[in-house]
DNA sequence: TCAATTTCTTAAACTAGATTATTTTTAAGT
DNA sequence: ACTTAAAAATAATCTAGTTTAAGAAATTGA
């Protein structure tokens, strides 16, 4: 699978040169995942965030009742991991599966280290990387504050047009955080809107 | 007021000799507030974070019903900004605002970004506060969607023990997402169980 | 210190969304 | 292609949390 599109991401942030490429793509593990194939599972610890190249991923937790709450989906071009438990060291609340067949770069927690060290510009990409997903969680905190069940279906088809396609809704459901019967409803009823 | 707070908290992440604490200091401007004092407004643009000395904080957005809800409480030892428009330079849809008397520390943008080429290892000390930042508001968007009202009003009264008696019950309830009248029988019913 | 405003409580009526159960449709694995 | 399982739709019932309203308590600031 072809490891250029990494490149071409971090080439977004900051400028590495051919020898600084090469050392970032030698820290990394591909590997190439199933449907249903787990990353990582609850209670394990999480040592890799990885880089989806193809197929899509996601992290959810289960509650109680053993309902799935989707914290994230992660296309292609997207950075996934239990961040909690990859910096605390602590075990993983987190699962992390492939919705579909998918290929990923996996990053060691050791390895991404060894990275800050011996080219610093990647505590800048990384940071870059990571304040972004701050403003997107904090902004999925206010959608979830303000926002009725509809509303948030209706981002959510906005954000992510191509998942819609391609998911279950039951799992579109378990990411806006209603009931799949309730998802089904809303779109029912706003068909007869039209 | 004291700034040493503030070096305290970075020698928790990274260590700075004399001359950088000094150079870190001298790109920050002290700012007293008094209670309902704005630090941001709505459709400003955010050009500074702050770090509070005392007092308290918070962020918070308006809906289009005129309801507020809080995304972030910041008590002594904690940054609060708009990272959004901070970092892509359009208009805040947060107001920041005193809750009591506070004592804060700006850095405005264009300091921060001169701090990270002089003193480079102030990338990671931010990248780890980011970190941790992110960490907080995804548990937070999985709190939404798995605990029901009481468990997230008992969880914000573990994690915040302190704010809980100088705080309006009103905002407490603007932050776990439900409204004050349902807060306050909530309360009543829980205390009735006893 | 006292009026004015904001906050808190209580309670009844209401609604968005959950739950349970059944049937139909779609997709997956062999 | 066939079989089995998983996902989606529909509908009736139920409940956690909202809305509205109105009085009591607490803060505040002048």
């Amino acid at each position: 699978m072809d490891k250029s599109i990494l490149l071409q991401h971090t080439q977004k942030f900051i400028q590495l040169d051919e020898e600084e490429q090469n050392y970032f793509l030698s820290l990394l593990q591909e590997k190439q995942m199933h449907r249903k194939d787990f990353l990582l599972r609850e209670n394990e610890l999480c040592t890799y965030s990885a880089f989806v190249l193809s197929g899509c991923l996601r992290a959810y937790s289960i509650d109680e009742q053993g309902v799935e709450h989707i914290l994230q989906f992660a296309p292609p071009n997207w950075w996934i991991t239990d961040m909690f438990s990859l910096l605390s060291g602590k075990s993983a609340q987190l699962n992390i599966d492939a919705v579909e067949d998918a290929s990923v770069l996996l990053l060691s927690k050791s390895n991404q280290e060894l990275l800050y060290e011996q080219v610093p510009k990647f505590e800048r990409y990384f940071r870059i990387l990571i304040q972004n997903s701050t403003v997107a969680s904090r902004q999925r905190v206010l959608d979830n504050l303000e926002l009725s069940a509809i509303e948030r279906f209706a981002k959510f088809c906005n954000k992510y047009p191509t998942l819609i396609n391609s998911l279950p809704q039951k799992q579109i459901a378990a990411y806006i955080g209603v009931t799949p019967e309730f998802l089904s409803k809303m779109k029912a009823s706003y068909l007869k809107g039209l």
